[in-house]
DNA sequence: AAATCAAGCGCC
DNA sequence: AGGGCGCTTGATTT
């Protein structure tokens, strides 16, 4: 498959390089030129896909599939199984300090420093040689043509935004905090509610937003608080409990959000949060604008399909005990996955009493639980399932010891003391506090290798899906045909004409299938999906497992 | 005054 | 004495 390279140049021009030439061309020029290749279904080269794209986007140029060389060169440079010296040499220093192009804020292109203009052939070249060079190549070319492929679908939901009624979200603001207020004012009802807590607690100049205050005032009330949040006043007795926890609730909605929310990430009834490929070190996704991690369900009414169109809303049931069933090789455990529900299909085997015990056991051992009940089920259901639980136990003792471990398909974690925990200037760590830090390590690297080929997983979920729904009914431009709107670790949303809703549902459960077999080979894990057809995204009633 | 931290909440 | 994130505010630091 040919490969063909963007470089910028300085003054708006493009170097297009592919396997025989290298040419020119001006920058205006490349959304027909990438219109013309596509037929031959080339893979695009460049620098940060979130700058290329959004502007072949604005053009109506779609691309089938691309290598994001500053992705990729982040995976090869953290990867076990790559030799780092193949990755370096010329302009490399340079690649390395690549930071991600912000998608919510597009800067074309920069003012011309060198790292605007670093040759991607060259780059692309250091690559190639890396993987080739590696043991576990195939394994290492999949994961680079999903994070790519996950870049390219990034960039696309960014550009078609999830539908969105200003409308229903103001009725849902207007219904439960009172008219939008003058600039800096708190809106009625939440002034009603600070209200009466402070005349309940008798606490007449009381700030609800201050914890100290608030703590204060507490105090003065009699209650014996330590903090403020919200579990914990819970648990108190006093008329000014309920009203608080109300004024939590709404002061919230009002500040995150809010009317402010919707004039600046709302526009043209969509909603465009930006996202940010492998931003979390465990290559899941995060997110630098809008809030896409936190879609919260209070405004999730606000999301509705255009006339005529709906919404597939399609999660997985218990992503990561499948993928640690898959990862491991625990034919047990995988047995118990086929069907919609993991947890009680341990319960069908005999391996646990009941479904809330088989679902504290996983997740106990997945974030290194050691106490009370979940770290009682651990220990039992670690004599059931030997090689699931024995692969996150494995992990947190490679942690623990200090050494590196990877995710089924070669993303390595960073070593132990390079990051968040030991910062140079720290006062020297005495030996309680070195242990603490390594156990902590460990439960991150237990988490890292489910939470990551769970990652992995998603990644050829979308990126498959992505494909299929291109495939189906429909021309014209992205925004016409049905499309992924929203991806959150194990959800998507599909924004489609109502008539191929079928199809569209077909397409998601295919390509989960399909991402199965892609990760595990022949040990066939199930991927259930939870699949909605709805016109607003509050009506996806979640299985909540 | 601006930058950074921490608490608390939201999501998976 | 359970992992990964982002966002907002008030508090603290520079």
């Amino acid at each position: 498959m040919a490969r063909i390279r963007l470089s910028r140049l300085p003054g708006d021009r493009v170097l297009v390089s592919d396997d025989d030439e290298a040419r020119e061309i001006a920058l205006g020029d490349l959304p027909p030129l990438v219109r013309e290749r596509e037929t031959s279904s080339p893979r695009w080269v460049w620098d940060d896909t979130a700058r290329w794209y959004p502007s072949l986007l604005a053009a109506g140029v779609r691309v089938e599939r691309c290598h994001d060389l500053r992705l990729c060169r982040r995976l090869l440079a953290r990867a076990p199984a790559v030799d780092p010296g193949l990755l370096g040499g010329e302009e490399t220093r340079l690649w390395d300090a690549l930071r991600p192009v912000v998608a919510s804020e597009p800067v074309l292109f920069g003012a011309g420093d060198a790292a605007d203009h670093l040759r991607a052939d060259v780059e692309d070249a250091r690559q190639l040689a890396a993987v080739a060079a590696s043991p576990e190549a195939a394994r290492l070319r999949l994961l680079l043509a999903a994070e790519s492929a996950g870049a390219l679908a990034a960039a696309e939901m960014t550009h078609a935004g999830v539908p969105w009624s200003v409308d229903v979200h103001e009725a849902l603001l207007v219904d439960q905090l009172g008219p939008r207020p003058p600039r800096g004012a708190p809106p009625r009802l939440l002034a009603a509610c600070a209200d009466d807590v402070r005349r309940l607690l008798g606490a007449p100049g009381l700030n609800p937003d201050s914890r100290p205050d608030l703590l204060a005032a507490l105090r003065r009330a009699g209650l014996e608080a330590t903090d403020t949040r919200a579990s914990t006043l819970r648990r108190l007795d006093h008329p000014a409990v309920e009203p608080l926890l109300r004024y939590k609730k709404l002061a919230h909605l009002f500040h995150t959000n809010g009317w402010a929310w919707i004039d600046e990430w709302v526009r043209d009834g969509r909603f465009r949060p930006s996202y940010q490929p492998a931003g979390s070190i465990t290559g899941r996704w995060s997110s630098n604008g809008g809030g896409a991690l936190s879609f919260p369900a209070q405004v999730r009414p606000a999301a509705v399909a255009d006339d005529g169109w709906v919404l597939v809303v399609a999660d997985v049931a218990q992503l990561e005990p499948r993928v640690l069933a898959g990862m491991s090789g625990d034919r047990e455990l995988a047995r118990a996955a086929r069907g919609a529900d993991l947890y009680q299909g341990m319960v069908d085997a005999g391996a646990v009493a009941s479904r809330q015990h088989a679902k504290l056991g996983l997740l106990g051992a997945m974030y290194g639980a050691t106490s009370g009940e979940s770290g009682r089920m651990v220990a039992d259901l670690t004599r059931r399932y030997p090689q699931a639980f024995g692969l996150v136990e494995a992990a947190a003792r490679a942690g623990e010891r200090g050494q590196a471990v990877r995710t089924l398909l070669g993303r390595g974690c960073p070593p132990l003391g390079t990051a968040w925990d030991e910062s140079p200037d720290a006062p020297p760590a005495d030996l309680a506090d070195r242990d603490r830090r390594r156990r902590a390590h460990g439960r991150f690297t237990r988490n890292f290798v489910v939470q990551g080929t769970g990652a992995e997983w998603a990644l050829c979920w979308i990126a498959d899906l992505r494909n299929r729904l291109w495939r189906l009914a429909g021309d014209g431009p992205l925004e016409a045909r049905p499309h992924l709107v929203f991806f959150l670790h194990d959800e998507v949303v599909v924004h489609a004409p109502a008539r191929v809703a079928d199809a569209v549902t077909e397409a998601v459960t295919a390509a989960a299938a399909s991402a199965g077999r892609l990760l595990f080979r022949e040990l066939a894990i199930d991927f259930p999906l939870d699949v909605a057809v709805v016109r607003s995204y509050a009506d996806a009633g979640k299985a909540g497992t």
